[in-house]
DNA sequence: TTAATTTTGTACCGTCTGATTCAATATTAG
DNA sequence: CTAATATTGAATCAGACGGTACAAAATTAA
């Protein structure tokens, strides 16, 4: 979002007990467990390893942790399943890899359940607006991403050219917000993956079948 | 969920001074906008008119009312998009009026953007059990509503007979979620508009077409 | 009228909240 | 070795937190 109020310094001071990103991982997994309102300073803390004045001095007040939690999530766990979109397979089967990536990480993998953008940000984005533009942007970045590599598809003529590749793509992004709020309900892997096909199926094979037949239904 | 700890009684005792219903929209309406974790009791002590010894004698404690706030949403709001899948008109027209009902109610009509269930109850299902079960019995009734109303679809042979009726359910519950939190994220009511036209096409027209041309793709 | 019963309103409980102050500590520049 | 600089850790701040005790108030049953 905004600068970090301290990036790593080095010169002649005290050196930092602690790493950046490792602490940002605490934090990030303390905020993705809890909430916003639900972690407290004392928490972050024991999480970080870091006592208050190191926190604000590194990162900001309590919001701006936050934030820095959710940026870092985006750059560190969202790669997880952007990765797979680069592949250059066909959609279909880049579409079901990426929604497994997804179900890796929102079946608890690398953290709690769902993901931290869907499963807490809206819960601050009535009263906050920095976290509203940041729900926004990250549901804008997601949009862009799919898109594009909807469009490559629409353009290999994977999907029939008249394709409204935004609408496609806005399409793919509500199956990882579904994916993420069904796992934090504490859907089973298997229920996940039959979502993740019907939703691959939705935006691959609703529109114009690649060469397969087609399946069943969903 | 279960029994709450005092329904309106009558007999000796001093008059209640709220009215049951009423205090629990103004509970639903704060806990609707600020969230579990950013709502204090002191906040609904205000929104209902009562102190606290009169919420507790009624409601239970913060996390009773907040459940009782989420099945009051339930209860109230959520019957205004659920009704329309009862007018018997043909299922492309019937999920449109579905999807325009939500979109009524997530831009804020009868309260903040988005809905309580799908912005804040999935922030507190990680750490309260209760949550998640409340979460997941929601997300089950939505599946089932809809379920019933594509089933019947089904039959009259709107959609292929070999549909995956559970599926279909499934994935227009989906588009429920996604319309609310873009909501939260202040996406504008065409945007949400368009969004709800291409998942009633995903899920009526991307099986079999029911009557009408089919559209440009989403 | 009186007794029984229920809700209200206030005041308060101990604890936790986010945030800050400040001396002690550990480093580098000169 | 000294001075300058930056981080740490403990202690502390005022206020807000969820929850409760208790007496005054308002009703109905007898």
């Amino acid at each position: 979002m905004s600068t970090p109020p301290s990036e790593p310094r080095r010169g002649r001071g005290r050196p930092r007990k602690f790493d950046h990103a490792t602490a940002l991982d605490a934090a990030l997994l303390t905020f993705w467990k809890r909430g916003y309102g639900g972690t407290s300073l004392d928490d972050l803390t024991a999480a970080m390893g870091m006592n208050r004045p190191s926190i604000y001095a590194a990162f900001g007040n309590k919001e701006a942790v936050y934030a820095a939690a959710v940026d870092h999530y985006v750059a560190t766990i969202a790669r997880r399943y952007l990765d797979p979109l680069a592949k250059r397979r066909d959609l279909r089967a880049e579409l079901m890899a990426f929604y497994d990536a997804i179900i890796d990480v929102v079946t608890g993998r690398y953290g709690p359940h769902g993901c931290i953008v869907a499963c807490t940000l809206p819960a601050e984005a009535e009263v906050s607006p920095q976290a509203r533009k940041q729900l926004a942007r990250v549901l804008f970045d997601a949009d862009r991403a799919l898109g594009a590599r909807i469009a490559l598809a629409r353009d290999a003529g994977e999907i029939g050219a008249e394709s409204d590749v935004r609408q496609l793509a806005a399409l793919a992004a509500s199956g990882t917000l579904a994916l993420s709020i069904r796992a934090r309900a504490g859907a089973p892997r298997r229920e996940l993956r039959r979502l993740a096909q019907t939703f691959v199926t939705a935006v691959t094979g609703g529109i114009k079948r690649p060469r397969a037949a087609r399946r069943s239904s969903a």
